[in-house]
This record gives structure tokens, C-alpha cells and sequence, in this order.
DNA sequence: TTAAATGTATTACAGATGTAATCAATGGTG
DNA sequence: CACCATTGATTACATCTGTAATACATTTAA
């Protein structure tokens, strides 16, 4: 399973909403999120490039980068794996976390609802 | 905010489950989960007391071991900052992942359903 | 009382990560 | 055509992490 530090999803999630964009495209969409210098920058794409999360197209001297994986895998498995890592994989107890810190809002629920009629549904 | 890493999150657990415990005790508790060699579960040890994770009391010549912060608050701030991370701060779509590769079970429905009605209850 | 064992503290070392700087190639400019 | 600006490639370097080994202190056994 490729790795994908802190710093290179900041750069994976710029790339998931527009795609392909060149290295300082990348640079001028992080500048009001995280104050990198452009070196960082290229240096991530290089990274993730290396790890094979990042694709690219020659573009004249410059590259586009695109990525190799889906976000909603990453989440997944990302999500698996914390879970697993701090919940021995249940998902509920999570969720209670935030309930009892008042981090559920109304579209939470909503959603949760839905999920579960739907669950319910299928496993009727 | 205390980081963690992985391997330390092992040790942890351990003292989480039962406390105060000696270095050698959570050698024993590790080893069929694990297969670590005495010097690094004591390794683990310090930098967690380095880290302000763990403090002990002196036993003798020996340590014993004990959790200086909660696990349902580790619990709680790793969740909000994975969440914030990959899902916006947003937990339904967590939940949506799990469902959609059929991860929920019936004991998590319920658990689910469970908080959803006291949330109810409160937002009235 | 001296040596062995045991417990903690210190040191080791490679790979990952955050954060760049420097190098090298190449395309545009005077 | 010579040189500079730009872009990717390579190198840098401190810290963290995984995984121990070694050093040091002290208790206990012979």
C-alpha cells in the first residue's frame, strides 16, 4: 500500500478537485493554505511521483501532474486502518466520540440516518 | 499536542488495559501481538516518558508504568484531527465508506441508531 | 566479596518526513 | 549565438520512527 505522508496529501488533495496541473499550478493553489516554499512543493510532487500516487504528462519543459489512486480509496483505506489502529474496528465508537463532544450537526444525522435505512434495507 | 507513533500506540494500549505495569509485564502483555525484542518495547518506554505519555513510580530498581493521558482522549483528538484531515471535519462520509464496503454489522447499526436517538433527544 | 544477572540510560543506525537549496538541462531573449 | 530564467533532478539536513545493541548501575547469588 503506497504511504502518503502529511505534507504530500495536502498536495494529493489539490490534484483530486482539478487534475492535471502543473507543478506551480500545485504551488499557487497551496499559497493560501499552507505557507510552502515552491521547492517544498516540487519536492512532494517528486515524492509522491516516486511512490506512484502521482502520474504526469510532459508538458514542453514542464509536467502535469495527475494522480494514480482515487481519493475515495485512499479514504477507505485510510479510514480502515485508523479504525482498526484506534477503535479495533469499530466504527461506532468513533462516531460516539464525536457525538459526545457535540461534533454531530444536523446534516450528520441526516446522513447517518440514511445510511442506516439503508443498511437495513439490504440486510432486512 | 503529544504525538504518538504507531509502535508507542501499542505500548499504550497496553497500559490502557492494565496499570501501573513494569517494563517487563508489558514485554509479556506484547508479546503475542507483536514480536519485539525486550530492548524495544524499553526503548518505547522512554521516549513515551520522554514524551510525557507515561510517568512511573520506582519499584525497587524497576519501573512501573502508567498512562498520563486518557485513551478516550487520545481517542478523541486523533479522530477529530483524521476526520478534519480527510473528510473536511465531516464524520458521515467516514461512516458511508465503512457501510459502502459492507464494514458495518448489526452491533454497529444499533450502536449508530443508539447515538442518533439521544441526539435526537437533545436537539429536540 | 566478587561475579553474574537484571533494570534503566545512552547510543546506533537506516528509512521517512518536513523543508529546502543546489545542480543541470533547456527554452526564450537580446 | 550566448546567457539567463525556469523547470525538473539531485542533494541536504534535522527530526522522528522502528528496531535494537551497548553501557552503566545495582542487586543478588556463589
Amino acid at each position: 500500500m503506497i504511504e502518503i505522508s502529511n505534507a504530500e496529501l495536502k498536495v494529493m488533495q489539490i490534484l483530486w478537485q482539478r487534475q492535471p496541473l502543473s507543478a506551480n499550478d500545485v504551488v499557487a493553489a497551496l499559497a493560501d493554505d499552507k505557507d510552502w516554499h515552491e521547492k517544498t512543493v516540487k519536492t512532494l510532487l517528486n515524492r509522491l511521483v516516486s511512490k506512484g500516487a502521482l502520474g504526469f504528462d510532459k508538458d514542453g519543459r514542464a509536467y502535469l501532474y495527475y494522480p494514480l489512486i482515487a481519493e475515495q480509496d485512499y479514504q477507505l483505506q485510510q479510514s480502515r486502518s485508523f479504525v482498526e489502529r484506534l477503535f479495533a474496528g469499530r466504527v461506532a465508537p468513533l462516531v460516539a466520540g464525536f457525538a459526545s463532544q457535540n461534533k454531530l450537526n444536523a446534516d450528520d444525522v441526516e446522513q447517518l440516518k440514511q445510511l442506516i435505512a439503508e443498511w437495513e434495507q439490504k440486510h432486512d
